[in-house]
DNA sequence: CAGGAATATTCCTGTAAAGGAATATTAAAA
DNA sequence: TTTTAATATTCCTTTACAGGAATATTCCTG
């Protein structure tokens, strides 16, 4: 996973336009107004998740519209995935773990 | 999605170190040792993934095997979800915006 | 109980990053 | 061409946080 990405969405104001985008796109000003944030802060934390690769602006004469890029969110499910053993709690091997540690020591003497 | 969550993930060491812990737990000097970090950095960092609640710890004695939680995998996997018809690529609505916009200014005048 | 191993905590310092305010830039409109 | 709207950028200040070093804590072992 991309450590760039995750501190993009780690700053609230930037996950709250993000999931702000997930509706449909919108110019700097409308980010601005509906999140309670002055313009420069908008166009600053826009800027950090352009170049996280999350959104994309397209120019329209005065203004910039800025959408979602998918790529973030596939590489996102791609790593979460990695981690299905995890999350879907078939995760269960410490006890076999613990033995290994166990195993380590074990030569010395075995309590319970 | 939690903030919480991505801030811990945003750092990368952290991020190293729940990619480790994918494999199985670890405990804390086995994980200083595999990513090159000092012990206290090792401690501080597992602190903030662990408040987080990405790992927890169970205590074996003199150490603590840390292990991920599945939970905040979940939660992720829940919010990137939400996303599915953008990063399904399914994500075109721009075209319809760009006609909401033109149509606020119309009634003034029609250019193309 | 003394010593040592594993881990956590504290204090200090440097740095990155966020917000405020002002200003620059660009394009449309008058 | 001056004005105005939308956005970006810069400068400044404050704050959060990461790493280093030292130390505290806890538990085991002799």
């Amino acid at each position: 996973m991309n450590a760039k990405v995750m501190s993009a969405l780690a700053e609230p104001n930037r996950l709250q336009i993000v999931e702000l985008l997930r509706e449909h796109p919108l110019t700097v000003g409308e980010i601005a107004e509906r999140l309670q944030l002055r313009q420069p802060q908008a166009s600053k934390h826009l800027r950090v998740l352009s170049e996280a690769g999350i959104v994309e602006a397209q120019v329209d004469a005065n203004r910039r519209i800025y959408r979602l890029r998918p790529e973030p969110f596939q590489e996102l499910d791609d790593w979460l995935m990695s981690y299905r053993d995890i999350w879907e709690e078939r995760f269960d091997r410490l006890d076999d773990y613990l033995q290994k540690l166990q195993g380590k020591e074990t030569g010395k003497e075995q309590q319970d």
